[in-house]
RNA sequence: GGAGAGGUGACCGAGUGGCUUAAGGUAACGGUUUGCUAAACCGUCGUAGUGAUACAAUCGCUACCGGGGGUUCGAAUCCCCCCCUCUCCGCCA
């Protein structure tokens, strides 16, 4: 959500920022419905004063003063009526073309269309080259017994798998490591349910518009998340914090769920696109204040990039470009790790920063220094989404002989093993 | 699933038709006292919208006691619908 205010003084720069994310809405109307609405509210709040005058002298009148006051009222009483209904009728407008006005990308943000048109800002690690033929992570996983995709489809369709023995034990690794790398930086764990109210939802940007890619309960009126950005995000909405709380650094880690609708037909094969894998996040909730907004996205982004270089993943960081940003996102850098079976990175991590979009959406608010009420800024990454992480980590630490050596940061959750080996 | 209770300001909590923005308390802020801390005492302390003035200070108006509608000259207070929370019983990881 934006501020109407600033819409209003500068509309040019919200109409081409939401041409930019190739998000359609129609400004020029926002503007004419807010005019005509705060004209009927003016009316309104007018009527208003004129009857709160009346009502209030009626018990002071005599009783041949009374009967013109009551037709006075009633008289407004029916402006009152008319003026309401205009108002009743444009509000639902108003609320719907608001939902739907983008936040403007940062100047930082390169344009563009889609994907294709994001910008690589560097890339850190080697690009192994193999000295023999390798295999991608479906038949590693499946020669070694750790992957089994064939009965995850079986018993729960398309896009569904099982991990198995050290497969399962990596998967957990990778998210544990990647917890252990958090807290000692001074986020807070939390674990978080999964099944969010709609109100959540749209709190955090994803209602209305990713209501398709979201598996709803509609018996129970409650939604799968596909991020613990949501629950973790929302946590202290409708509250009004103290500035010393501020910022609160979370990371929690938690399964996701999306429906991939509209995805048909592309990444089916492995572990890339699935209905289900385990995400750790990491959050911040901050003071309204672009510097400290500009500089904590920064810092997720580093320590994302301190796990990659930990397990020693090649990757590369890109700043999305404004045609592939969601309708909240200020700036967006996703890091994207080598897949050799795709002979190209791929992403595994999205680093976005809001201002107060979400938090006006959901009514976070602290009291500043000045004892204002304002709107606090949320931010969120991957710190690490498995099982996709697992396509570099087991295509690139593979042997000659099918076995996988084992990223050293990672041994200890597996027991110390350093080879995962066919049984 | 059965039965009941309840949703009031940052928080707790009074308030059952009119001078109620809402008692009292906590927290916060300013001050007095004090060797320091604490305590005590005094004072300040709602949000949003809108208007006047210069976008500041300030002043005025309006709305807001879960959401929506109704009764009434007048609603936190009465009526209806919805949402949410809690308690007890049952079932159960």
């Amino acid at each position: 959500m934006i501020d109407i205010k600033l819409i209003r003084e500068n509309p040019k720069k919200y109409h081409d920022g939401a041409i930019a994310k190739n998000l359609g809405v129609d400004i020029d109307k926002l503007l004419a419905v807010d005019k005509k609405l705060l004209a009927g509210k003016k009316q309104l709040q007018q009527i208003a004063t004129e009857k709160n005058a009346i009502g209030k002298s009626i018990p002071k009148l005599s009783a041949e003063e009374k009967p013109e006051a009551l037709a006075k009222l009633a008289d407004l009483k029916s402006k009152e009526a008319a003026s309401n209904e205009e108002v009743n009728a444009l509000q639902p407008q108003y609320d719907d073309l608001m939902g739907k006005v983008p936040q403007p990308a940062s100047p930082d943000v390169p344009y563009g269309e889609d994907d294709t048109e994001n910008v690589k800002l560097r890339k850190w690690g080697t690009i192994r080259e193999f000295d023999f033929t390798p295999k991608d992570h479906v038949e590693l996983g499946l020669d070694l017994d750790i992957i089994d995709i064939e009965r995850g489809v079986k018993l729960a369709g398309t896009r569904n798998y099982f991990l198995k023995g050290d497969g399962a034990m990596l998967h957990w690794a990778v998210l544990r490591f990647s917890m252990d790398f958090m807290i000692e930086r001074g986020y807070t764990p939390m674990a978080v349910p999964l099944l969010m109210r709609d109100e959540a939802m749209r709190g955090t940007g994803y209602f209305p518009g990713s209501e398709e890619q979201t598996y709803q309960m509609e018996r129970d009126g409650l939604n799968l998340v596909g991020t613990a950005e949501v629950p973790v995000t929302a946590y202290h909405s409708g509250e009004l914090l103290k500035e010393d709380m501020l910022p609160i650094k979370s990371v929690a880690m938690s399964t996701c769920f999306r429906r991939e609708a509209g995805a048909a037909g592309k990444d089916t094969r492995g572990l890339y696109r699935i209905h289900q894998f385990d995400k750790v996040e990491q959050v911040i909730i901050a003071k309204n204040s672009e510097e400290a907004s500009i500089e904590y996205h920064k810092e997720i982004l580093a320590n994302s990039e301190g796990v990659m270089q930990a397990i020693g993943l090649p990757y590369q960081v890109v700043n999305v470009c404004t045609g592939d940003l969601g309708r909240g996102q200020v700036q967006k850098f996703d890091i994207e790790a080598w897949m050799p079976s795709r002979d190209s990175y791929g992403e595994t991590h999205s680093a976005s920063r809001f201002y107060d979009f979400q938090a006006r959406r959901m009514n976070l608010r602290y009291k500043n220094s000045e004892k204002k009420n304002v709107f606090c800024h949320t931010l969120n990454n991957t710190v690490i989404a498995s099982p996709r992480i697992l396509i570099p980590i087991l295509e690139l630490n593979q042997n000659e002989d099918g076995s996988i050596t084992i990223p050293q940061v990672l041994r200890k959750y597996l027991g110390g093993k350093e080879l995962i080996t066919k049984k």
